[in-house]
DNA sequence: ACCTTGTTCGGAGCCTGTTCGGTAGCTGGC
DNA sequence: GCCAGCTACCGAACAGGCTCCGAACAAGGT
């Protein structure tokens, strides 16, 4: 609903005000900005102003005035389990989700979130207790980080990469664990990570 | 739910005092720092911002007050610019922002988001292209991963150190990058790193 | 048992927002 | 022209919130 020349001044100065102060005005104050002699005037404008959704406010309380929250594009991924070198995937039981930066995820993709358990990939800068981003899907290039599933045995978070004689070698990020190579055939990719939460 | 001009001058009050102690303020401290005469002036106070969301108390506990954990998934910060060793901080002209997971960050105070360049934390799993979300305050435990400045002239991201002799050490997480060591006068703490984000 | 700390109660004045009745100008439709 | 409806404004009376006080009570820690 669009505003009159009037009631877009008057929430110019609510707007100033409040990123200024962090406080709302009070209709005295907003009186004086106008220069009205009633209280009655400030108090019609904001009813139209909430009226059409401009505003909130809250009854017979001061300085109550707020803006309607502009909601925010949050991406709350499921936090499916652990994975760790050689380990198969521990799911959760309950329906945890960790919010991801909407930057990170590509539109319209599955993505789910796992903890990070071992140091398998720390040369990766990947450290025990992370949480990796991972991007649902079958395929992979070559050097992507991966989730991989080895003869439906064990999830592991490894570097893909394809070898000759249509076999591939999962790659850890660390000199103690040995890589693992195998017949593309054996390993399905259930994902690619996409990116990375660390919370110190 | 928005505050009156007190409420703000008290919460603002609280905040700056945990901020600094790690603990709240007593009812009397805060008294003695409005003038007030009445320890029942500050205990109204303090429950109305508690009915409005903006803190929480334990029934007659003692410095109980704690800001509720963020109800916001996802928080847009601001991009501030980027930190190197030995580098000042390269601001952003542009209001970029990245948007973090709401449980990373401690509601009421202040964040910001730094890209880090080059590998001088390397051994601390953060590589160079990394997000870094710091927690705005000027005081730091020891072993906490820092923004700090030296006598005013480079910003760098190391982790603090208190050594004898009021000196603190600044020490890198990299075997190439030697620590620093200096007067505690002439380091100031700008904040303190409370997450990692990584994109692939 | 004492001191510190937080809680509750009753009361006060001022601040703030609400409501109502009324004036005026402007616009579009009959 | 005349009326209806909207925006813009005023003044006064009212009601409840906000901010503060002092005193007495309760619980914890030392």
């Amino acid at each position: 609903m669009p505003l009159t020349k009037r009631q877009k001044q008057i929430l110019d100065y609510l707007k100033w005000f409040i990123d200024r102060h962090d406080y709302a005005p009070s209709f005295d104050e907003i009186r004086e900005e106008f220069g009205y002699t009633s209280l009655a005037t400030v108090h019609e404008h904001l009813s139209n102003l909430e009226r059409k959704g401009y505003i909130r406010r809250s009854y017979r309380e001061s300085r109550s005035v707020e803006f309607p929250p502009d909601v925010e594009p949050s991406i709350p991924l499921p936090l499916l389990g652990t994975v760790a070198a050689g380990m198969p995937i521990e799911a959760f039981e309950d329906n945890e989700t960790l919010s991801i930066p909407g930057e990170m995820i590509r539109s319209g993709f599955n993505h789910y979130v796992l903890r990070v358990s071992g140091d398998s990939m720390i040369d990766e800068q990947i450290r025990d207790g992370d949480h990796i981003v991972v991007n649902a899907r079958e395929t992979a290039e070559d050097g992507e980080m991966v989730i991989a599933l080895v003869r439906d045995e064990a999830a592991t978070v490894k570097k893909l990469y394809r070898e000759g004689g249509n076999r591939v070698r999962l790659q850890p990020a660390n000199e103690s664990v040995e890589p693992i190579i195998e017949d593309a055939a054996d390993v399905r990719v259930q994902g690619v990570v996409v990116g990375l939460i660390r919370q110190y």
